[in-house]
DNA sequence: GCTCTAATTTACCACCTACTCAATAAGAGT
DNA sequence: ACTCTTATTGAGTAGGTGGTAAATTAGAGC
């Protein structure tokens, strides 16, 4: 099939695409699954060459979750920062937490929290990057208190129930637990309590009917 | 060093002690520590005795989850209704479900959702097992509102938030995200909110400082 | 004490994991 | 075209996983 050697390569090429092949693997069949020869299969390559590259194990897997959760983060901040009332940087928040496409990140996290526990730079970057996210709901919801906007319920606290209920829904959804809509509205609408503010997504208004396509 | 075979035992009780091995391997190393060769080094056997005794791995790990969750639902159960008053019953669950003893029920919940996503039967058993504690939480919430004791928010939905709270607290604490107190005081304040009740701990009301003998 | 069922073992299979070391060969520089 | 660095490979170590077939042997019933 294909050559009997592969492509000599710039090592600093090289070691991107090993990177990437971890990302997508963490992201399609789990931070789990990272492991030497599925590394080196899919970057048509023999395993040792990807030890060659890799100082160990449990650092590629803790660096390829920092860089999904990291890239993430910075995307869905963007997003959020897109409007400039703070109310409508939450709504933009919270759609971009619902999205179905964030899905495989959300298996990532629950990956992380479960062998995290064994590989101590994973769980370094957990915390780093949940950090990262508490600050920058925290951030949107005090200025929306002082344009008033929001109900003076304490920032952080406040932030750190939105994530919560986040992860946890997004740990059911590994097992099917309730319909998206359940586990999207046991968010939205337990803020809007928090917060006094109405939360529903922008393109909400159409239709009575809900769409129901899609209940999973 | 111990006998060259094994003592030959009763199938009932053997299966039996393999199950047991599975529940202490499950809470001490994860679920996916739960092998043949483990069970077999547990049980002081070979793990061919264990495949004989097992008709899958992954049966076996559904198994063993339903069992651990059921054990501590129907524990719980009890604590929680021990005291007749619905306030008093809930102060007792949110006790319960703090107790540090119930960490390591924590991580296998953890191991449910991650594993589950690959074992449609663990997926199954983690669902089974999320209905009866929201059944068990929403009933005391609801005879509380009853005897107008909590705020009328829905119950089943209180009860939601109630265990999606602990369940990312318990992902959390895999990888040391917060105190413990943090951990706890999001779970207890942000229902205490929902329900407009006090649920500060009743062994509570000692020192002026509280107890800082370890903050994990 | 003998027989006979079946619990248990030994010896495997095929695959996975991380990782090492010496041999090969690609390809840049001269 | 030749050299030389080093990316890449082949071969192997030492473990792990689930699972199977057939030999062994414990111990209950007669």
């Amino acid at each position: 099939m294909g050559a009997r050697t592969a492509r000599r390569r710039d090592p600093a090429e090289r070691a991107l695409e090993v990177r990437d092949a971890a990302k997508t693997i963490a992201l399609t069949r789990g931070l789990a699954a990272i492991s030497l020869r599925n590394l080196a299969a899919h970057c048509g390559v023999t395993s040792p060459l990807i030890a060659h590259y890799v100082p160990t194990m449990d650092a590629l897997v803790a660096n390829t979750f920092s860089a999904i959760a990291e890239q993430e983060i910075s995307e869905v901040t963007r997003h959020a920062h897109t409007p400039t009332e703070p109310l409508e940087q939450f709504r933009a928040l919270l759609d971009a937490l619902a999205d179905p496409s964030r899905d495989n990140v959300g298996e990532v996290w629950c990956d992380a929290w479960s062998v995290g526990r064994r590989n101590d730079a994973l769980a370094a970057a957990a915390r780093d990057a949940m950090d990262s996210w508490i600050a920058l709901a925290t951030g949107i919801i005090q200025a929306g208190q002082e344009r008033g906007q929001f109900a003076p319920a304490r920032p952080e606290r406040a932030a750190l129930v939105l994530f919560a209920l986040v992860d946890a829904t997004a740990s059911y959804q590994l097992v099917s637990y309730r319909s998206r809509l359940e586990r999207e509205s046991l968010v939205r609408e337990t803020l809007e309590d928090i917060l006094k503010v109405s939360l529903q997504p922008i393109a909400n208004v159409g239709p009575i009917r809900p769409d129901a396509s899609s209940t999973t």
